[in-house]
DNA sequence: ACAAAACAAGAATAAATATACAAATAAAGG
DNA sequence: CCTTTATTTGTATATTTATTCTTGTTTTGT
């Protein structure tokens, strides 16, 4: 197993600084430098190191490092983060509905957070929002209700 | 679509609730919550929510949300002025309609100079832009429509 | 309203990934 | 050194996930 934990390291430096989009591409970098090991036994490899597949930037799909091992982390792209539940509603106060515009009063200062959280989860309820001090205006998708971004909204604002 | 985006909701909720293994298992609890659908829209839905199977803490496998993306500031560039006209798009990442308003995002800060510069052509297009931060709002005249406001947006922003 | 373009979804299947089993290898304890 | 126990790995295969192809539906521009 001196031979497995350099093979792990091998895998991680190629994570960090290859966009690896399958297993058997990963396999071929490794062959490239001197590992040989089949898909069986990289499955494993990657369940041991925590390796998730992700969706990358043009939607590909790409092998990241969890948290603790990455090497380097200037990544925009990778991050992988479950989401903790929801309480990231501080500051709500109130919102009210006019047409496909929803505007959300929040308590002073806290609109630009809320807002960012909210475009943070793309719904599809939700095309966009922007900002103030302490108010979010909030563009509602067509085809959708009042009832529809509330519901949406409750994932991280639940005592809306 | 009205379908679409309730179940994409409801996936939401359900991974950030429950434990969920394998597109099988978060199949059966759609069904429970009334949704039927095939595991190959399940997997095209996935992948569209940018969700990821990782690693969870029994070695157990888990499929999770994943943080919201998260641009920063990658230092000087900031600084940097375009001077040569078709380049003012710099920093513009999406624009979407809803109704008489088109929401586009933008680069953090990027925001206000692309409002400045649409609001400068005086399009008849288009009857007045707000800016937060990596957010425009648009309000678009009456009688024109989404094709002819991208066609006039064009003309700053090449690529849109 | 109508044609054209974009989108959504199922069925079937390809592609990718995980695992059961068996065999080999290495550590540990006397 | 020899047995016992735990690790590592490959082969073959099961399982899981992505995609191709097709069809019906919705949007969009005129």
């Amino acid at each position: 197993m001196k031979i497995k934990n350099s093979r792990l390291d091998a895998i991680r430096l190629i994570l960090s600084t290859q966009e690896i989009g399958s297993q058997e591409e990963l396999l071929s970098e490794l062959a490239k430098e001197g590992f040989t090991l089949t898909q069986a036994t990289l499955s494993r490899d990657l369940h041991q190191l925590r390796v998730v597949k992700t969706v990358g930037v043009q939607g590909r799909y790409r092998y990241v490092l969890t948290r603790p091992h990455q090497y380097r982390h200037e990544g925009a792209e990778g991050d992988i983060r479950p989401i903790t539940p929801p309480q990231e509603a501080v500051g709500f106060l109130s919102i009210k509905f006019s047409g496909n515009i929803a505007v959300i009063h929040t308590r002073p200062s806290y609109a630009s957070t809320l807002a960012y959280h909210i475009d943070g989860y793309h719904f599809p309820e939700i095309i966009g929002t922007i900002a103030g001090d302490d108010t979010v205006m909030l563009v509602m998708a067509e085809n959708t209700t009042k009832g529809a971004v509330l519901r949406a909204l409750r994932t991280i604002i639940p005592n809306i």
